[in-house]
DNA sequence: TAGGTGACGGACC
DNA sequence: CGGTCCGCCACCT
């Protein structure tokens, strides 16, 4: 369902596009917000296939854990993540983690 | 075709 | 706090 309705990662994208800067959301919020529950890590793959740069604000969406996906096949990307987040004032420790609940952004009751 | 993997989440310890 | 386990489902050997 997931994969054959017609372009999910666009719908994944506009979702996040909704989100501000200064502002996060996790991936579940981007799941449930396109009608898909519980595909979390669809969201990361749909996150994944975006080629770089994007005008997608991307860095915008961590995990419930309130922390950067570290992951060496990210190629670097978590850690431009972590750049992208400061300069929008949200700070990062050294081990990716932020201040979710401080900065979690709440989603439109209706979307898409 | 089968099995392992992962930019996840939640329950447990 | 942190670490582990399990459910989840598309992707890649």
């Amino acid at each position: 369902m997931v994969d054959g309705s017609p372009g999910f990662d666009q719908r994944v994208w506009a979702a996040v596009a909704l989100v501000p800067a200064g502002r996060l959301a996790t991936y579940g919020q981007i799941a449930e917000l396109i009608g898909a529950y519980g595909c979390a890590r669809q969201v990361g793959w749909a996150l994944r296939r975006l080629s770089l740069p994007s005008e997608v604000p991307w860095h915008r969406i961590v995990n419930a854990r309130g922390c950067i996906s570290l992951s060496l096949s990210r190629e670097g990307s978590d850690w431009m993540q972590r750049e992208l987040l400061i300069s929008e004032g949200i700070p990062v420790d050294e081990q990716g983690r932020l201040p979710l609940r401080r900065y979690l952004w709440r989603p439109p009751p209706l979307a898409v």
